[in-house]
DNA sequence: GAAGATTGATCGATCAATCTTC
DNA sequence: GAAGATTGATCGATCAATCTTC
């Protein structure tokens, strides 16, 4: 038996090699972070927004918000980035249901180390093999495809 | 504590983009595929990959090779398939390692109808938005990152 | 000893159910 | 009853170990 595909070559080719560099540059940049500093991507993900938030605190729902996450995969990481001692948990006064994620000096200094490692790496496998002109162009392309998706995409 | 991070603006924009963007077509595609067909996205690979291979039969090895996955996960996969009739095994006789992963009937129609579901989605969620030379550029530009990377990317 | 494939233990995420406070 | 957060069960993947054939 054959197969009719209905997209045509250069659709079927965009659309793999999308899904196949994300995957690829993920997988890469989440060994090394492990390999280096024992956290995830994911982790680095929520350090981060703690690193630039007011107070080094969110409540879990704010985090949700700006994860890829769900509430319930929320409450896991934070568990396991509180045990490693980086981040720590705390009523919210004003509503006794909230509970803070609040970075500690830990978390922030390991933080800070793995942002620089990762960084280095992103402009690595990503960056440096784009010019100013193809940066933006990249930009239009995933805002215009990203269009209606959802508020933040 | 204040965090001075080492990308630039439009950088961190298109990094975002790139992952979100990547995470919410694929949560929609695998989620639409699941609900209408009762299989996700790697699935739906594995029976392309066996619908356009001659004698509708491949190798783990071939599979594995031609996906994102680790050979174990290929396994596991195949026998999902495997015990929803999708595909059934055989041995190789040259290579009485191997196995041979074949395409059966049933497999072959629920492909053919799921991937005429997943190419409307696609084109609906991504291709509709771009005109040819969007998706020239879109190519260009994955092409230009996803160079050296390894082989097939 | 290497290659092909599988298995057992584990990890990291989801979903549905639950608990508490609003 | 809804919102914030967590928990128990489960799913889908990986890794390291294993088995068989090369």
């Amino acid at each position: 038996v054959k197969h009719k595909s209905l997209l045509n070559d250069e659709q079927r080719s965009v659309w793999r090699r999308f899904m196949r560099l994300q995957a690829e540059l993920t997988r890469r940049l989440d060994e090394e972070l492990r390999a280096e500093m024992g956290i995830g991507l994911n982790a680095l993900e929520v350090l981060w927004l703690l690193a630039i938030a007011r107070s080094n605190k969110l409540r879990m729902t704010d985090l949700a918000d700006h994860l890829v996450f769900t509430r319930s995969g929320v409450t896991r990481l934070v568990d396991r980035l509180e045990r490693e001692g980086l981040v720590l948990r705390e009523n919210v006064d004003e509503d006794l249901r909230g509970r803070y994620t609040i970075l500690t000096r830990k978390g922030f200094d390991l933080f800070e180390e793995a942002a620089r490692l990762h960084v280095d790496a992103l402009g690595e496998l990503f960056f440096d093999k784009l010019d100013t002109r193809q940066l933006k162009q990249f930009n239009a392309l995933l805002c215009r495809v990203g269009e209606g998706l959802g508020e933040s995409y």
